[in-house]
DNA sequence: TTTTGAGTTGTTCGA
DNA sequence: GTCGAACAACTCAAA
């Protein structure tokens, strides 16, 4: 009786699932298996992504058990555990979805040397060798990118590959338990799992009043939870972004106004984004290392260390930067706006590199995602594919303003400040002594003053920007 | 090959 | 308060 090994990574779901779809229609025995990679859990260490991960393994491996399967958990160097389950299990097939991640990459190369791997299926809805320009070379610009990604046909719901209802996975086939996950701040809100990660995709689309027709504009309010929140489960499938796709063009034709209809497309355009860091990585795996635009790496970052530390802990005495930081370490999330935020204050305001933020990110978010993280650090930075300007740079006073009109994201965070009266909670330094005691909030004892003068940073950052741009130039000629 | 239009998310300044 | 321009050229993508 003919057996497939389904190798699962990033697509732990039973629904859309291409792998286990291939497995099921070329074998009779199907053995889903997950690889602990003790290089990758290393590579992106970050104990809440991984509580999320191992919660999500227990989850597929009840929803593979209420099929009559089970998940198959081994810890090593997957080339030597894929061969050595294929040895074990005379399997005669290996599939598993691509990876476009240059490490990814190398693995499967690796096991498909010593297995017989088939890579089916891919985490975005159309892989980088389908999006390109007519000379073939890759898109480096994001609008040019989504209007030769949107002319191609839509996926349709009858694409979603089924739910298999059975799964026949050979008995004696040895599993190590699923570690138990570390133990998580109370604020960490992602319950792992497909069925979790539907439910919120179909809250978000689906209903009387779906906040996907509200996203436009509701989206950069920080203080709402206007945005879907699908990310971590984008992150490691248990959502595919076929299902994703496939529900925003629904929306759209659902759309009986111009303001939904808007709404819906701008949703789309944000799962487009992903796909377009994706490719971006895939056609430059360097941007992992250093800047897209080759004439910005001479930056002559100031990389302070106690600013650093300041950025991290939320502690630079700007509201609005010191609720996201705390947001993201003690929830693992942060809302998009808010990472634009500190972003560009790390990179803008105390002038530290891109890639000390990129790492603290990947370090805290359960969605961390190489690509797409790395795509925002250098969007924000200017140094990516379809770079920001350099010369926009976030005024962290507005941005919180515009943002949080009340405050109340920053209260929710930053507890120092939940005393101070709307009108100084993006700038607490403005309040006298007196309504500082009022507020119960000092400065300089409750929350600290502004590590910097914007204003002052602003014009030191240009000027670096422009001294790169400026020495790129003399080499070059 | 050359030309042309355009480019996620902002801020500041001065009229 | 509102508005447009400047920020800085540059490079991309397609005609």
């Amino acid at each position: 009786m003919p057996t497939a090994i389904s190798w699962l990574r990033r697509d732990l779901r039973l629904a859309d699932n291409t792998t286990l779809g291939a497995a099921l229609s070329r074998a009779e025995q199907v053995i889903p298996v997950f690889v602990l990679d003790p290089t990758l859990l290393e590579r992106y260490a970050g104990t809440k992504r991984l509580a999320f991960l191992l919660a999500g393994l227990r989850q597929l491996d009840a929803d593979l058990r209420a099929r009559g399967s089970r998940l198959i958990v081994r810890r090593g160097d997957p080339a030597d555990e894929i061969a050595r389950l294929v040895r074990e299990s005379g399997a005669s097939f290996v599939f598993a979805e691509e990876d476009y991640e240059p490490y990814a990459q190398e693995r499967d190369d690796a096991v498909a040397t010593r297995a017989p791997l088939e890579r089916v299926g891919s985490p975005i809805v159309r892989p980088p060798s389908v999006v390109l320009k007519s000379d073939g070379d890759p898109y480096v610009v994001f609008t040019p990118f989504s209007r030769k990604w949107k002319s191609l046909p839509p996926p349709r719901a009858s694409e979603l590959v089924p739910t298999p209802e059975r799964i026949r996975t050979p008995r004696g086939i040895d599993s190590l338990c699923i570690p138990e996950e570390p133990q998580l701040p109370s604020g960490v809100a992602f319950p792992a799992g497909e069925a979790e990660a539907q439910h919120r995709l179909d809250a978000f689309v689906r209903g009387d009043e779906p906040p996907i027709y509200a996203y436009e504009t509701a989206r950069d309010r920080l203080d709402l939870d206007a945005t879907s929140q699908l990310s971590p489960y984008l992150r490691f499938g248990m959502l595919s972004a076929r299902q994703t796709i496939v529900a925003a063009y629904q929306a759209i034709d659902r759309a009986d106004n111009e303001k939904s209809r808007r709404s819906a497309e701008t949703w789309l355009d944000e799962l487009i984004w992903r796909e377009f860091y994706m490719c971006i990585l895939y056609y430059f795996p360097e941007v992992l290392e250093v800047s897209f635009r080759e004439k910005m790496r001479g930056i002559a970052w100031r990389n302070d260390e106690a600013s650093f530390d300041a950025w991290c802990e939320g502690k630079t005495g700007y509201p609005v930067v010191d609720a996201a930081m705390r947001q993201l370490v003690q929830s693992g999330w942060i809302h998009n706006r808010g990472r634009m935020v500190v972003a560009s204050f790390l990179v803008k305001d105390l002038l530290v590199d891109w890639r000390w933020g990129e790492a603290f990110f990947m370090q805290h978010l359960v969605d961390g995602d190489p690509a797409a993280n790395n795509g925002g650090w250098q969007w924000t930075a200017g140094t990516g594919a379809d770079a920001a300007p350099y010369f926009r740079i976030f005024n962290p006073i507005s941005q919180g303003k515009k943002h949080d009109p009340n405050g109340s994201y920053v209260r929710r965070w930053v507890p120092e400040l939940v005393g101070v009266p709307n009108a100084y909670i993006h700038t607490p330094w403005t309040m006298s002594l007196m309504q500082q005691r009022e507020s119960g909030c000092i400065l300089g004892v409750d929350y600290p003053p502004p590590i910097v003068d914007h204003a002052v940073m602003r014009e030191r950052t240009l000027q670096a920007y422009r001294a790169a741009r400026e020495a790129y130039a003399r080499g070059k000629s």
